[in-house]
DNA sequence: TAGATTGTTAATCGATTAACAATC
DNA sequence: TAGATTGTTAATCGATTAACAATC
């Protein structure tokens, strides 16, 4: 549903407003700085719930909350990282530091330099040991940094042990095989192939004026 | 256009089957590959000209670099990186490594343990020549991976030198200024809270059942 | 009370799916 | 010719926008 992917957003431009200072905001304003409609913004938060008040707008803070808790913010779901190169790495960071729903567990990979190692302070483990690891410690969600070539036997075994949630940055299609499992798909180079769409879409333009 | 945003995914695809030695393909068989319908297939194909054959399917080679073509993958546009932190680095190797329409010739960042080496042979310079640098080589392209707060004052400089095109992986929106840059937005924290959403909602069924 | 702004319904728009004639 | 599969049109679906009555 379109609606949930823009919940995120709401949730970011809230806490900018909250930090500064604003507590009170309409859906016209809200709409000017995020690039949306007023409408489309009533309409969205409307399918949650009446959170705002007619001729006043909406109470920042409790908007917030509302969409926090809506979206599960407060969760701490452990969660592991298979691929620990320079995107595993970053998004491992990334999970950690900023007030993230997932905690990272574990990290796993099959280059021996970084096999028990520690990725700030997460540790690194052989990729053979990802089964029994998950299964363990009863692992939900798992962020995929790894090869696409290797991606579909990483992706039996998590799925084997109950993981259902995750985040892929690979071109490995999970949803083929495995209907029930929830992906989000980072998916960089098609966003550079779109950026290079319209870069070169605007030359041929150029070239024929 | 949503049938732009599908051209990468299609050409990955077709890259693919490919190397997998496949020569045709009907639009039934990639849907199922895919994801997606047959009829979709063919009339997003059928929005740049009919690359098909009745009764034969798709010639995987021919429509692989009509694709190609379209999306302008043989370019090679110079871009800068601005920040070069974890995310940045595993954006440049990325940007250098695949076949990629970009070449980055320049990272930009603040640290001074950064600035003055180097990134995969790509000089790190300091942010504030970011702007005489562009200038200089003509640069239309910039990867935004620094923190938020300093994006806006980067944008700025970036505009005022002709930059036009921008893979943001900050949470500054651009497009409320600048109405005519081009901008792919990867926004991280939006896939792993919307990821959140669906551990949450299916939590709160279960506690209900 | 008057002004502002929501909640909500109706209208529009675009994208997806279904169907089938054209044709290889 | 018969079978397969496209190109293309029409039908459906969903999401966005516009409008306005309800109400703070």
């Amino acid at each position: 549903m379109a609606v949930i992917r823009r919940l995120p957003k709401y949730y970011r431009y809230l806490s900018d407003l909250s930090d500064a200072g604003v507590t009170r905001i309409s859906s016209k304003e809200l709409a000017m700085k995020m690039g949306l409609t007023a409408s489309q913004i009533r309409q969205d938060l409307n399918c949650f719930g009446g959170f705002g008040q007619q001729g006043y707008g909406y109470d920042v803070a409790n908007l917030y909350s509302a969409i926090g808790e809506i979206l599960g913010v407060d969760n701490s779901y452990p969660a592991v990282l298979v691929g620990c190169g320079n995107l595993g790495k970053a998004i491992a960071l990334f999970v950690q530091s900023s007030q993230s729903p997932f905690k990272m567990i574990a990290g796993f990979d099959v280059a021996s330099d970084l096999v028990g190692t520690s990725l700030n302070s997460i540790p690194i483990l052989h990729s053979s040991e990802i089964g029994s690891f998950c299964c363990k410690n009863e692992i939900k969600a798992a962020f995929l940094c790894l090869p696409t070539e290797s991606t579909k036997l990483v992706v039996a075994q998590l799925y084997e042990k109950g993981v259902r949630y995750f985040c892929n940055f690979t071109h490995y299609n999970i949803n083929i095989k495995y209907k029930d499992a929830v992906v989000e798909n980072v998916h960089i180079t098609d966003s550079l192939l779109t950026l290079c769409y319209s870069m070169n879409a605007k030359n041929c333009e150029e070239n024929e004026a």
